[in-house]
DNA sequence: CATAATACCTTGTATAGCAAGATATCTTGT
DNA sequence: ACAAGATATCTTGCTATACAAGGTATTATG
């Protein structure tokens, strides 16, 4: 996955960054990134949304796993960020402000009545 | 089509709200979108993009349209906002803004070291 | 009259988000 | 020991979108 088809997919979903991104302070299993996303408005997400996400990042080799036994219920598989996931998060946040960048031009210049 | 509905699509689409508000200074026609739009970095799109995004708008009730004969070339569609598509642009660049803030706010938070 | 330019529309493919359900493990109550 | 519930992952089936490519129609030009 490099940064151009990224940007070409960005409106599909902006998800991926958005996982990227909560992984950056160290690994997180699924069901936690879902409930840690419940309280962000507008980016609550499903279990049938994030974990073929999360396959499709491991696929792409921007995580990597790591089952752990927890105390209480099943074990949990830990995602963390790989190199070149990292590497990636830091193109995606860039691409993300110019992006936001040129459609709050976009509206200002159209909205704001020149 | 309601705000609420918009929030959960968001994702898949900020063309719909790129489209409207490119529509606030006055009539467009298809193509025409397309050529401005090339000018836009991240928002060039292809005519196979715009037109069944048009009839959905236009099937939603936020434009209507109009033929208008040109002098040089087929007679163009000419599309405008709707009294809905107005009132419904305002709401969704209320929403984009605070999406975008929820976003940066995760950017920040886990980027900026805590 | 053929070719090019303009403009609109449709078809087929790939992919995403999601609700709902399936599967597996561990804890708790009786 | 056993059923019920909690935790956690994964899959299936549906709907919708973006897009490349191709099709249709009108007008201008050589």
């Amino acid at each position: 996955m490099e940064v151009d088809t990224w940007k070409v997919q960005l409106r599909k979903g902006v998800l991926d960054m958005v996982i990227l991104n909560i992984l950056r302070d160290g690994a997180l299993y699924g069901l936690e990134m879902v409930q840690r996303l419940e309280e962000v408005p507008d980016l609550t997400i499903s279990e049938g949304t994030i974990y073929p996400l999360l396959s499709r990042l491991r696929a792409d080799g921007l995580v990597f796993t790591e089952w752990v036994e927890s105390d209480q219920g099943r074990p949990r598989k830990y995602y963390s960020l790989s190199k070149n996931g990292i590497e990636l998060l830091e193109k995606i946040n860039g691409a993300w402000g110019s992006f936001t960048k040129s459609i709050n031009n976009l509206i200002d210049k159209n909205g704001g009545g020149i």
